[in-house]
DNA sequence: AGCACGCCGACT
DNA sequence: GTCGGCGTGCTC
């Protein structure tokens, strides 16, 4: 038998199957989707079965499998096609499809290795180097003993790659304190010994560096003298159960409805439209419940700043040991050790972020897909798969229904629903019978035109402090993090910029440095204008930095909590403010898009949206869409227990349309007029939309060849509207130029043109083009 | 990706 | 004369 091998390699020539013999004692054991060693060219390396035929088309004679990788298959039929799909829609390879669907415990690394057939016929110096081996890792060698080797290299001496397995686990470092009667010689080094002595336990290095103030040379320094050791930890992240017990599901008289209209039996994508606080999970779980009365299983995809342990443990206690919960902060190994329970079919439901997607459940009995609206749902690096599309695949090879949920769904999404496309189901109500209240539209221009140049509205003001003697929460949301949005120097009239970046930096007051947001580049806050040396400097513009400071100006009593991307970069400290606000023990949450996302608060009573037109400024054809949703779901974390709520939207653009109807939480009106809109410029649901990206370090590079892709594509094109190339937005970003050519009105022969034009650039160390499809 | 083959410039 | 630069092409 003949096995069709994709071999691991990312380049655009071996995209495609090679032919391989199964030796007949493989025979029984290779199957479609197991992964085999073969040798290619003069490589051993990892290739994925995608096909086994009797017949090969190929002239030249064929190699044999060498063996095979995996005890169990990591893939089958249906992944295999998955990832032709993927390759084939996605401008990505075949090898990177595929390698996308397994856990990244089991991903091959390589190693390169020298192996000798006959020890007798070495020379001294390279049997010195063998010794009794026969087999060496080049890595692990000194440079000369390297050289040596690379000019011995016939046939007695070969080279050759080994197969590795990639077990990187997470480690963290400990520090562990040795009592060996001595003190170090230094006082740098006896301070922290004294320090450690004090503590009296283990430490994590990064911890005790950031709170003794010891640099980590002084630690090393001091392991050497053996003082202390430092050993790794694997870290497990247990999440932090909490008590919640699942109540055995109980729907409403809307819910059922929608509950019943869902058929278990057959594909159909369904679209629930409801509103924030409709109780859409009520719905899910007893879908899931009805899936695994029939014995079948459930894949349900939700925002991975969702997977909080309150919303896991509800399913947990649920679902108890028939579900597995796919979430970032598990480790390799441990995300490996769940997608074993799945494959090993102890498991029937999987929750987890994207990703979750290729969670191998074999009896699929539906897919849901929560907050569908978001865009996390589709990877933005290679290979940028939409969730979504996967699902749908996978809903059809099970015959099994896809459920889509948002109360702020994609406007290309309710489109379909409405076209009829999807099947259209609605959540008008809040389960606890309470109205979303209507926002107060503030108009920052009059505030100003009266004399108030604060963050605050005199109505915003009145109310937090209103809200917060009623010892109720607040949230006030404001999509930029810093202190302010620019330096501007009012001698010279210009704003400070990064110097890699085509953008200003912003301020942050509690580090006292400049920062620029895309690339990360920071300096101290400069006294003068490093332009023209004057001192005049100026902070313009407000984020979120500011607002507590102001807060805190405010109402010195209250706690006001800040949370985005500088005051919590790991998962747990977002669950941490989370549960700090949740438990009532801060009155004030301020933060960016960050807190708009899934967060039920009991307490919270005002809603503040502090510059709505900042999203409405985002330049891209969805921006509407992306600033409806950033107000629409901000909003409806208020008054979502008994208690009855006030959102106040403050903005330089009272009349806008997106302002109006999210103001009111009007989808539909909102829909009507945003679909209106994209008709007339011929936008996506209408029409396709592609983005092409072209970077180089060199401007005129990237500027010259992304002239030249646009002319090809401009002569092959029949109906495509081919704009620009033009500077990007970001034009600079990193020490990188970057041009977008825009593709309008997407054709066929353009589209296989810029399938065609992908590879091309994917392995150019100059050039790199980024394809954005809509 | 990695490596062989092959065609031009500056050196022991 | 040759050593070695990296452009091009190939891997069942």
């Amino acid at each position: 038998m003949i096995a069709k091998v994709i071999v691991d390699v990312k380049n655009k020539q071996v995209n495609r199957s090679f032919d391989y013999i199964i030796p007949p004692y493989l025979e029984d054991i290779i199957e479609i989707g197991s992964r085999v060693k073969v040798s290619f060219g003069n490589q051993t390396r990892c290739g994925f079965v995608i096909d086994i035929v009797s017949n090969t088309e190929s002239k030249r004679e064929l190699k044999e499998i060498i063996d095979c990788i995996d005890i169990k298959k990591v893939l089958n039929k249906e992944f295999v096609d998955i990832a032709k799909y993927i390759a084939e829609n996605n401008f990505t390879f075949y090898a990177t499809a595929l390698e996308t669907m397994i856990p990244t415990a089991l991903k091959i690394k390589y190693q390169k290795v020298v192996k000798v057939k006959d020890k007798d016929l070495l020379n001294d110096e390279l049997k010195e180097i063998f010794k009794s081996r026969n087999e060496l890792i080049i890595d692990n060698l000194p440079l000369e003993k390297r050289q040596i080797i690379y000019k011995n290299i016939s046939d007695n001496l070969i080279l050759d790659t080994k197969l590795k397995r990639n077990r990187n686990e997470k480690y963290e470092e400990i520090v562990h304190y040795i009592d060996n009667g001595l003190m170090p010689e230094t006082i740098k080094q006896r301070g922290l010994y004294n320090y450690l002595s004090e503590i009296g336990e283990d430490i994590e290095l990064n911890l005790l560096i950031e709170d003794s103030g010891y640099s980590k040379n002084i630690i090393k320094s001091l392991e050497e003298s053996g003082f202390i050791s430092i050993y790794k930890r694997e870290i497990k992240n247990e999440l932090i159960e909490s008590n919640i017990k699942a109540k055995k599901v109980t729907l409403n008289q809307k819910q059922k409805e929608v509950f019943e209209s869902i058929k278990l039996d057959k594909f159909d994508t369904y679209l629930i439209h409801g509103v924030t606080g409709s109780g859409k999970t009520e719905v899910y779980m007893k879908l899931i419940e009805e899936c695994l009365n029939v014995d079948k299983g459930a894949i349900m995809l939700v925002p991975e700043i969702s997977l909080t342990p309150q919303i896991t443990s509800i399913f947990k206690s649920r679902f108890g040991n028939l579900i597995a919960i796919l979430h970032s902060r598990l480790s390799i190994s441990e995300k490996y050790e769940e997608w074993k329970r799945i494959i090993n079919n102890e498991v029937k439901i999987v929750v987890g972020a994207r990703s979750a997607i290729f969670a191998p459940i074999n009896n699929l009995g539906i897919i849901i897909i929560d907050e569908c609206h978001e865009s996390s749902y589709k990877q933005s690096n290679n290979p940028k798969y939409d969730a979504k599309d996967i699902a749908r695949l996978r809903c059809k090879n099970f015959n099994c229904p896809l459920v889509l949920g948002s109360a702020t769904p994609d406007i290309i999404d309710y489109h379909l629903a409405l076209n009829g496309e999807y099947k259209l189901l609605k959540l008008p109500n809040r389960a606890n019978g309470k109205r979303l209240p209507e926002a107060l539209i503030v108009d920052m221009r009059e505030e100003l035109k009266k004399g108030n140049n604060k963050v605050f509205s005199k109505e915003l003001q009145k109310e937090i402090i209103d809200t917060y003697n009623r010892h109720e929460q607040s949230i006030l949301f404001l999509n930029r993090r810093g202190y302010s949005s620019f330096v501007m120097c009012r001698s010279c009239g210009e704003a400070i910029k990064c110097p890699h970046c085509d953008a200003s930096l912003t301020y942050h007051k509690r580090f006292n440095t400049l920062t620029c947001h895309y690339c990360g580049y920071k300096i101290n806050n400069p006294q003068v204008c490093p332009n023209c040396g004057s001192d005049k400097i100026r902070f313009v513009g407000t984020g979120t930095e500011k607002i507590l400071e102001e807060v805190n100006r405010l109402l010195p009593e209250a706690k006001a909590i800040r949370v985005d991307l500088d005051t919590v970069s790991k998962m747990s400290d977002y669950e941490e403010a989370y549960n700090l606000f949740k438990m009532h023990e801060a009155d004030i949450l301020i933060g960016t898009q960050m807190i708009t996302k899934g967060l039920d608060f009991d307490d919270v009573t005002l809603v503040g949206v502090l510059n709505a037109d900042i999203a409405l400024q985002y330049p891209s054809f969805d921006a509407s869409m992306v600033a409806f949703n950033l107000i629409e779901q901000v909003s409806g974390r208020c008054g979502r227990k008994n208690l009855d709520g006030k959102i106040i939207i403050q903005t330089y653009s009272p009349d806008n349309f997106v302002i109006k109807t999210a103001s009111k939480h009007d989808y539909e009106s909102f829909y009507d007029y945003e679909i209106k809109r994209r008709e007339l410029q011929m936008l996506p649901p209408f029409s396709s939309l592609i983005e092409l990206m072209i970077e180089s370090a060199d401007a005129n590079i990237a500027y010259e060849e992304a002239k030249k892709i646009a002319n090809r594509l401009k002569s092959k094109s029949k109906e495509s509207k081919i704009l620009g190339p033009a500077e990007a937005p970001l034009f600079k970003k990193n020490d990188i130029f970057r041009f977008v050519i825009t593709i309008m009105a997407l054709d066929d022969i353009t589209l296989d043109e810029i399938k065609n034009l992908y590879p091309i650039y994917q392995n150019d160390k100059k050039i790199s083009l980024n394809i954005t499809k809509y």
